[in-house]
DNA sequence: GGAACCTTACCACGCCTCTGTCAGGGTTGT
DNA sequence: ACAACCCTGACAGAGGCGTGGTAAGGTTCC
């Protein structure tokens, strides 16, 4: 045994056991195990613990925001996805002759949609 | 007017009503609005909408997570707290001298912990 | 001026997150 | 061998999210 047991660790980082169980279930905090199975938290995760309990409680934030980006640091494709969405222009896309062609075109569309619900024979 | 209103954006786009000013009010498509406070939704605000859409559909995402994403963009301080934290070392950091002592510093304090939550007379 | 639309503000429901607690069974240390 | 610890799994409850509805009141269009 070179390091501490979950109830040690929970005493020194001040989150609960339960809760160093759920950490490690959203994949934010995974010590190693023991033979049979015990978890040993060693230097590196009790200051993980300790620094998260700090990023929690600084910035306004929750565990699964935590874990959402961690996510997207695994996953480049959604990080590409989201931060494309997000760097999207608020503009209207170039290509439609007129603003007011393109307002005509989708309320007719609205229009066939009122038809198809109302008076479909 | 040079845009549409609130149900026609909806029908549209697939979204609900209700789900625009849901979407609204988490400051991910925010229309401008009229002298009376009616909402108009521009071709920038549906590509806005239809786009998110997707991005729903095709990760595995909600909405509070894209908000969270957004946020982050704007609050630079909670960027590199969120991103110090996830490239911290899961390693022992340096300037212990040996892995023992820390260890039985940390035990000790489990000990005197439990003391106090004991026999404290 | 009336129908059809828009606004905000609530209530409600199902699901998920976070957190605690407990039961049944295996492990460790003295 | 016995106390004290660890494991998983389950139930439970407060609170937030995503979504729908509805009511009371202003706006727009014919």
């Amino acid at each position: 045994m070179d390091g501490l047991t979950i109830n040690q660790a929970a005493a020194t980082t001040g989150w609960s056991p339960r809760m160093l169980r759920y950490l490690e279930s959203t994949g934010l905090v995974t010590p190693p195990r023991t033979a049979s199975d015990y978890r040993i938290y060693g230097p590196g995760e009790l200051q993980r613990l300790r620094t998260l309990r700090n990023l929690l409680d600084s910035q306004e934030i929750e565990i699964s925001d935590v874990g959402f980006a961690q996510r997207m640091r695994s996953q480049p494709d959604l990080q590409s996805a989201v931060e494309g969405w997000l760097d999207a222009p608020i503009a209207p896309p170039e290509g439609v002759a007129d603003t007011a062609d393109w307002l005509r075109f989708e309320q007719d569309k609205h229009e066939r949609l009122l038809a198809l619900a109302g008076g479909a024979s």
